[in-house]
DNA sequence: GTGAAAGCGCTAACAA
DNA sequence: TTGTTAGCGCTTTCAC
């Protein structure tokens, strides 16, 4: 009922009759200590239901807290959580934790998220930068060795780690697929803000195939949009153009969702789409859902890996990974065009 | 390079010559504080790129760490990701942050986190609890003032705040439905293991089902999975038997996965369709795929707000707060039974 | 094998 | 308005 005051290593000492040391020693498998204090240490922990205080153990020993921080846009995005468990998955046998939060893509979130996680003193900093956000402020910490990665996007004033997809390479991959089966007009539908790094990249390769092949860039196929509902909108509003594409590409997951419910919805069947990003059922649809599939596992790892390694003493020069997509043939893409009608 | 000392509060008021408590006055809006020392002070701190300590600081006030740790089943899970999100959203403005961890539906890794979490002091306990974990341990810090919540399931051996879907009902409802289109064998894929709280719940909500219908229950009708591999197994199991369903029911998100894929596959558009739990893309599937929906938004609303609330002094008794689902009708389920081939 | 004292970075409680 | 002292719970250092 009454909030009991917890337990501290002192009270064991005086249950056992030891000093505060002993147990200490006793706990962390320290210094020497007699079998028979030790258990009756031990027991004395049992009984009074003992944990030591692990903060007050890092403000003595000086060390960092054996905790991660992680700021992610959103924690409901399965890729990011996808991300954050290969992450846990990499760094659980050091003994280190996740510290998360959601930036909702606003730089001052992502600020004021990052500065507590700092005061905590977290081992390492993962951040998928927001558009917008500075990272100088971090170059004091990263002198004082704390290892900091950017995750999916590189951040903006700070030299440092960071992994992203090939983005660029995976888009133009995606749309050659659609060009290979006879697309002509082909759509793009992106992320707002358009600064996002990851938008950009995207949208280079669509360009890029687009010249490859020989094909005109044509601004009013490239829409945007933030959610789900936003994506339908911008299906319907490209495809209600006079001169209509006939494939879409959809600049991530949340934006794929939005394509692939209103083509269902307006049950357009004529129209291919290749997705940036692999999604759930992506597989079950009709046609199958072709994607540009993101490697989040292993970017997962490669963060964590990177980052244990910097604590590790590495110090060589901030290194950008880029892990490798995967275009994942399933049939969205593959229809052939229907012959274009005139405006 | 070298890890360069972090300034502490001792270090700023040396640099403006004042006493650290001075510091600590103007930073924590105690006390008062001259114009001129507070712009000083403010000046050092920017300077040096001082950031307290919120470990030391923790330690001195004694209170507990600004976390709540959340231990859910899987990191990669969408359902558990959206909780986590409404939790956050929820404990924004209270200045909790969550610490969380994933412990594969194993006791030993959801103790392991669970202690880990503890000795760091956090503020609040949520857990979505592992079938054959025990909570007995928690009662000491549920008797210190600790609010502890269990997710999603009842927890063992401890009686404290949990916040539950209405599973019981929902599958009831879910059944019903594919009863009222006519289906008389209706499969039932769950989870494994088949002591969770959830697959019981909702096996009690089909069988209660059938029951009001006055029909049979058959064993051999039920299948287990664990994973989307599983359940696409499972239902290839159930289609292959000499009378086989003509409806099945998902257990759960993961489960709907891997039978909606393992119809799509098979080209089985003749099996009708309802999932506990909603999926992406449900309503762009043909047929659009009929759910029962949790509300994952809400549950973890009710879980912070239930924490919250012990927090601030609430000493009433535990109790446990069902969360409707809601029955989305899309069309998986409508379908008319076809006829019974026999075998 | 064990203990006493000092101190990690910070703040509560009291001065001045 | 500011400083001093003590102490949070733990570990380091050094003594016994």
């Amino acid at each position: 009922m009454a909030a009991n005051r917890r337990p501290t290593l002192a009270d064991v000492a005086r249950e056992v009759g030891v000093s505060a040391k002993t147990v200490s020693r006793v706990l962390n498998e320290d210094g020497p200590a007699s079998a028979r204090t030790r258990e009756q240490v031990l027991a004395a922990v049992a009984k009074l239901g003992f944990q030591p205080n692990l903060m007050a153990r890092n403000i003595r020993v000086g060390g960092p807290d054996t905790t991660i921080g992680l700021v992610i846009p959103d924690l409901g995005n399965p890729f990011f959580g996808a991300v954050a468990r290969s992450i846990e998955d990499t760094v659980r046998d050091r003994g280190l934790t996740l510290l998360m939060g959601s930036s909702a893509d606003d730089p001052d979130r992502e600020r004021a998220l990052t500065d507590k996680f700092l005061a905590r003193r977290i081992s390492i900093l993962m951040v998928v930068p927001s558009v917008g956000a500075d990272h100088s402020h971090l170059k004091t910490h990263r002198a004082a060795g704390l290892p900091v990665v950017f995750l999916d996007r590189p951040g903006a004033g700070l030299s440092t780690d960071s992994v992203v997809s090939s983005n660029r390479d995976g888009a133009h991959q995606g749309v050659a697929h659609l060009i290979a089966h006879g697309h002509r007009r082909i759509g793009f539908i992106g992320d707002l803000p358009t600064k996002l790094y990851t938008r950009r990249e995207r949208l280079a390769g669509y360009r890029a195939a687009l010249q490859e092949a020989g094909l005109p860039y044509d601004r009013s196929l490239v829409a945007n949009a933030h959610d789900q509902q936003g994506a339908s909108a911008a299906t319907a509003q490209l495809l209600g153009l006079a001169d209509p594409p006939t494939a879409l590409f959809a600049g991530n997951n949340i934006v794929a969702l939005g394509i692939v419910t209103e083509l269902a919805r307006s049950k357009r069947k004529d129209v291919a789409v290749v997705a940036f990003d692999d999604v759930e059922l992506a597989e079950a649809l009709e046609p199958a859902l072709t994607v540009v599939a993101q490697d989040a596992e292993e970017i997962g790892r490669a963060a964590a890996t990177t980052a244990l390694a910097r604590l590790d003493g590495d110090r060589s020069r901030a290194r950008t990974v880029t892990v490798p997509t995967r275009l994942i043939v399933r049939g969205s893409g593959e229809r052939p065009a229907p012959v274009l009608q005139e405006a």
